[in-house]
DNA sequence: AAAAAACTGTCAAACAATTGACACACTATT
DNA sequence: AATAGTGTGTCAATTGTTTGACAGTTTTTT
């Protein structure tokens, strides 16, 4: 399969004050937080950057897993596409956050297509520069353990979710998970950064655009919400999750 | 919450004889056939076992986690049950299948509850002591973060089949998955060697009991296999295949 | 500024699955 | 061997959601 990318510093090591950026950036996700100094300045000599434009493939299901990768700016959704086209999304990615773990830890293919959905830069972590730093520090399989464990735990919330939640439900749960990983204050109320329309939340809940539609509409007159072409605001997050709390 | 069990060998050293048992069976095992040697002794040497009768809890949803386990003989139902009481099963593990990891790995509670479904017997391994083992073997971790990377791509699997499939699809899919872990082989068929009634299979596909009754009664017609009583006999496994490899 | 494309709101019809009900069949218990 | 309890087969009514259609609105492209 073959990747539309256009790389921007590709297979070239990063100067210090781009390290210090970084690390700095990095430190705000809670797993990478955790590492102790040492591999953290190891990762950071051993990375790579790529840039993404809206819409580029980064990685399709069933490619051999050769990077690790954390999102720098952007964005990124990791999904499935079932034999007849439908879509499974499993997560939208913000800066920060590490992904493609798996496929290079049991050296095996991609479970998902990861594409990424506004311009994005990824710091791209080899699988070859990775056996040898945990060659060098086995420990740092203790630290890849746990952020399997957190991805183990998101994906049992979401079988949950998807068999015992309604509709709404999801709708309500995936609107507020968006407004806390994209969500920019301003007047109105918490506006979701990224463009998403119906059709993309019928996906993202799997379900009929009609279906979202009528929902939509139901909170806006509540008040809850204001979603037009693309751009959704939240202006009342607690009514929205107490559609999943209670359920 | 408190635990109902009965101990057959608690907290005793197994000898010899019970240590090349165990481990003859335990190889059957994909993830632990790629265990070096030293680790498997490691390993046999700080397990104990535990013995639970039909219905037992061997831990509920959110409990800490104190142990990891490997089923010697018997059978384990992973599943979570939602405020309303809808439960949502995970799945059955069959003998020298390893579970519990998840809650150890991260020093966190337990994602499901475990029960035992037939007379079950567990190896045990503490979490102190795999911790102690973890020091003298780092790369135990590595073995670890495989472990969790199947768990991760069973999950990932059976989120698309809960969206992506119907429920003759998704029931399919179960009993081939039950013929493959607990099937005998007799004149009739394969016969899956546990007891489930069609509530326990609406459960399982998260469907009603009626609709479960329509396709059972369906695929009898069609001499795909024969369910009575909580006992199940395939006499075609490919028609079923069928049903969800198409979909 | 005009045209094309994409998105929204709203129908009605169709559908898959759930729910509740009940008679009957089988199993476990005594 | 009788009885209670559990599981099965099959209704009909209802629900939640999907599908297809189409007019109107907004955004993007030229």
């Amino acid at each position: 399969m073959q990747h539309t990318l256009q790389s921007l510093k590709s297979n070239t090591n990063l100067d210090e004050y781009l390290k210090t950026k970084i690390k700095t950036l990095l430190l705000g996700n809670s797993w990478f937080k955790e590492l102790p100094d040492y591999l953290v300045c190891a990762i950071l000599n051993i990375a790579t950057l790529k840039r993404f434009q809206d819409g580029d493939i980064i990685h399709y299901y069933g490619d051999e897993a050769k990077d690790i990768y954390a999102i720098l700016t952007g964005s990124v959704k990791v999904s499935s596409i079932s034999a007849e086209g439908n879509e499974c999304v499993f997560r939208y990615l913000a800066p920060a956050s590490w992904f493609g773990e798996i496929g290079v830890l049991d050296r095996s293919r991609r479970t998902h297509d990861a594409i990424a959905i506004s311009q994005t830069t990824l710091l791209v972590i080899s699988e070859k520069e990775l056996q040898t730093l945990l060659i060098q520090y086995p420990i740092f399989y203790k630290f890849l353990a746990s952020l399997l464990c957190r991805v183990v735990r998101t994906a049992f919330t979401m079988l949950n979710d998807s068999t015992l939640l309604s509709v709404s439900a999801r709708l309500a749960k995936r609107l507020v998970s968006l407004a806390e990983g994209y969500g920019v204050i301003n007047q109105e109320g918490i506006l979701i950064s990224l463009h998403f329309t119906q059709d993309d939340l019928a996906t993202l809940t799997h379900s009929a655009r009609q279906t979202i539609n009528k929902r939509l509409v139901e909170w806006e007159k509540l008040g809850w919400l204001k979603a037009r072409y693309g751009k959704i605001t939240i202006t009342n997050i607690q009514a929205l999750k107490q559609l999943y709390i209670d359920e």
